[in-house]
DNA sequence: TCAAAAGTGTTGCGAGTACACCCATGG
DNA sequence: CCATGGGTGTACTCGCAACACTTTTGA
């Protein structure tokens, strides 16, 4: 990735990540500060340029690597959409190709190359923090997407570490909606949900109360019928 | 659009078009046969390269104006996902963004520059033909956007002109989705959902039976709760 | 009068919500 | 014993599927 100012001329094809995690029971999106022009300084997410001959999912690992210190293992990748007007980067016309990874437990960020800093934020306080580029544009179409999938899929278990109880993916489900479910109805619907959980004979340490079942992914990816967000 | 069969270098920006109608109650979808290599004279999704400077959707726009001779008034055009892995053009690295256009009673296209030939086809009669490039899956893409998309939303509207009945509206459901619905219930339903449908004074002259009430489409763009294809 | 299409009524079922209530553990 | 969280039972409501039925036209 050239991260020099100039103009370049061409049509340059980039990749921007929205790694999402949860922190504290907090939605949290990774940002690496600017070390260079355009946007010096300003926060933005994790990207770069692809390079000829290379696959955009392939890139997103690249700079997930690069920019984020996050191996492949444990992040679930997925397109969200390309944003292509000329103008919303400086440097030239760059069509950049977003997409969403969501993870367990993400750690730290080490900061890579061109990079002055790298740290997770919590996207409630995200609210005043002017990002580069459209970077904020791509950061709320993103969150959109994890927030609507998590309706009618089983990604909300990309979240948990391999093994976790219902209160835990309830947890998921309040704190990237932002709302808060009623605790009997959300078991019986998870545990209904055919593919959704696969029961373990453990059980979790007790956190004050009756011991919790522990529970792994199952092999289902959709949910039918789906988990709405009730106050919508 | 550079249509020889060269090698260039770089990564090149493309977009390629599902444009889909209803002719005879069947959707249809528009393909344009190459003129020239790679995949001369087969069949394959109208496309073009962007140009430097120029927005995405316009392009998208453009590509419809040039090669399917569709001007933007009455279509929707919606971004579907970017597919770029290398080799799927032999040209080169292309990185192409698809969209899909929607539009009511569509015209028999005017073959543009650098097309031999150009048609509508019935999704249903494609799959024995082999498109060019990776436009198989870029198509099937498309359709399960489209069918998806007329559940939560109202977009089953930009398949009709201004004024329709709500049989036709039934109609669309049934052509894009290949089921049958109950009559009465998708009446019901199709009527008492706020924003869909806006009730005129005027009937469509009749059809062997009662005449139907005119609706146009309503403010809303969802559909709260979900029209569901029941064979899920 | 009959066929055909538009539109309404009715009933039963499946699923969500609210909330009461029991279970199992630590302090 | 009590507090806390895990998990179940139950009553109410809402929306859909099925399908019978009425309305309004042309032949």
């Amino acid at each position: 990735m050239d991260s020099s100012s100039e103009t370049r001329s061409g049509i340059h094809v980039a990749v921007d990540l929205t790694v999402l995690t949860l922190r504290d029971g907090a939605l949290n999106v990774l940002l690496i500060q600017r070390e260079d022009d355009p946007h010096r300084g300003a926060w933005a997410l994790p990207g770069g340029f692809i390079e000829e001959g290379e696959d955009l999912e392939g890139a997103a690992y690249r700079v997930l690597a690069d920019e984020a210190s996050l191996g492949s293992g444990a992040v679930h990748l997925e397109q969200v959409r390309t944003f292509g007007t000329p103008g919303r980067d400086p440097r030239g016309h760059v069509v950049s190709v977003a997409f969403m990874a969501l993870g367990a437990n993400l750690p730290a960020p080490r900061r890579g190359e061109d990079v002055a800093d790298a740290r997770w934020w919590a996207v409630e306080e995200l609210a005043d923090v002017p990002l580069a580029f459209d970077h904020a544009t791509v950061l709320d179409c993103a969150i959109e997407r994890a927030r609507s999938k998590l309706e009618y899929t089983t990604l909300a278990v990309t979240f948990l570490p391999e093994e976790f109880t219902v209160s835990q993916l309830r947890g998921v489900y309040e704190s990237v909606w932002g709302t808060t479910l009623d605790a009997g109805n959300f078991h019986r619907k998870a545990t209904r949900t055919e593919g959704f959980l696969e029961e373990l004979d453990r059980h979790a340490a007790p956190t004050g109360g009756r011991p919790a079942r522990l529970y792994r992914a199952g092999e289902g990816t959709s949910l039918m019928p789906p988990l709405l967000r009730s106050g919508d």
